[in-house]
DNA sequence: CCGCAACTTGACGCCATGTCAAGAGATCAG
DNA sequence: CTGATCTCTTGACATGGCGTCAAGTTGCGG
């Protein structure tokens, strides 16, 4: 196992990142064997099946990327308002880095990398709700909302779809993402005061 | 060509749509055949590729439902914010109509059904683009806002994906759906009078 | 009756995932 | 030194879609 200085496991996980990074539609099996300068049948012998080497990928990335800590920035905001952005900013910020991987996921079909990036989400969702009822404590959540709806609203503002429409599609930078989902964020979620 | 009452072109569309409709993921050539009623190799006699089925059937939903008729309303409407409406009504509701298909296409990762799939969100664009320019006709556009910018954001708004958060995953009705899109467009666009 | 058009049956190629079997080479314990 | 074990290799094979090909069959119009 620690014969290598670095273990295949790692190697093999940087490679699938990069080669997911790079944006080709189609990253097989065997290209990621090839890359890491192995035989197809070797990832076998560390990965089960694609999706779980998809799903050990999002994980290596969040390790390397420390997702915990940008999140934390985020936890320990004051008020409601500062949350929200700080939120926005963390994951907002984060989807870049994740695209691929994400994109690889999605594009798969069965119910295992369905769940995996379903938990992912719901991750995510549980953020926007922290920042919402921040936002209703500091009682600026607006009167007709429920928490609930809120959240979804929230939820979908920051969905990985959205960044793709505006970054990719449109052309949108990162700032201007970032900046624009705060203020649709306020303007949907925010009383006027 | 007449000698079914209902040709069999017409019925592979009207089956396809509905298995697609059904929500199953794997809708496969087989089985389609199976519905219809006729051998797998026969539906290759009308449509040469999987993909050409699924960009036919989109067309044969769009004359059934009339998509033309929606959108004529959109576009005679007299101020930019009822036009904004209405063109939120048209394509909104337009969506759960071809969600189906919508999904099949999307799953598709080769390059025609991508193109197809492109030339269908253009279109809305289009629509996107068209309201946009009422509203600043109307002088009630958000001054830091271009077109440009206005048109990218309603676009974001109204894509399938932001329909299925809400709708699929979210559990919300239509009509929910469809006023909150105007409202937070209003939001996002429109400038406070 | 001929011929064509729509359809059938059955086989095949392609391609990606995933499986299986039989090793090769290094390392480590005794 | 020997044997066990761990990692990796080569090469073959199964599976499940899509798409293709060839050789019928059926039914209708001329």
């Amino acid at each position: 196992m620690s014969r290598d200085q670095i273990s295949t496991k790692s190697r093999i996980l940087d490679t699938t990142w990069s080669l997911l990074e790079t944006g080709k539609s189609a990253v097989r099996m065997s290209d990621i064997a090839k890359a890491v300068g192995i035989s197809r049948q070797a990832l076998y012998l560390h990965f089960p099946t694609r999706a779980e080497l998809l799903v050990a990928t999002t994980r290596h990335i969040d390790d390397v990327k420390n997702v915990e800590a940008r999140l934390e920035k985020s936890r320990s905001a004051t008020t409601g308002i500062d949350r929200l952005h700080a939120f926005i900013e963390a994951w907002g910020g984060y989807i870049p880095e994740i695209i691929g991987v994400s994109a690889a996921l999605r594009a798969m079909r069965d119910a295992e990398s369905a769940k995996a990036w379903d938990d992912r989400m719901q991750a995510v969702r549980h953020g926007c709700e922290a920042a919402v009822r921040a936002i209703a404590e500091d009682g600026r959540l607006k009167p007709e909302l429920t928490q609930r709806d809120a959240t979804d609203l929230l939820w979908t503002l920051l969905s990985v779809e959205t960044w793709e429409r505006l970054v990719r599609d449109c052309g949108w930078t990162q700032d201007r993402y970032e900046q624009t989902i705060k203020d649709l964020a306020e303007a949907a979620l925010v009383a006027r005061g």
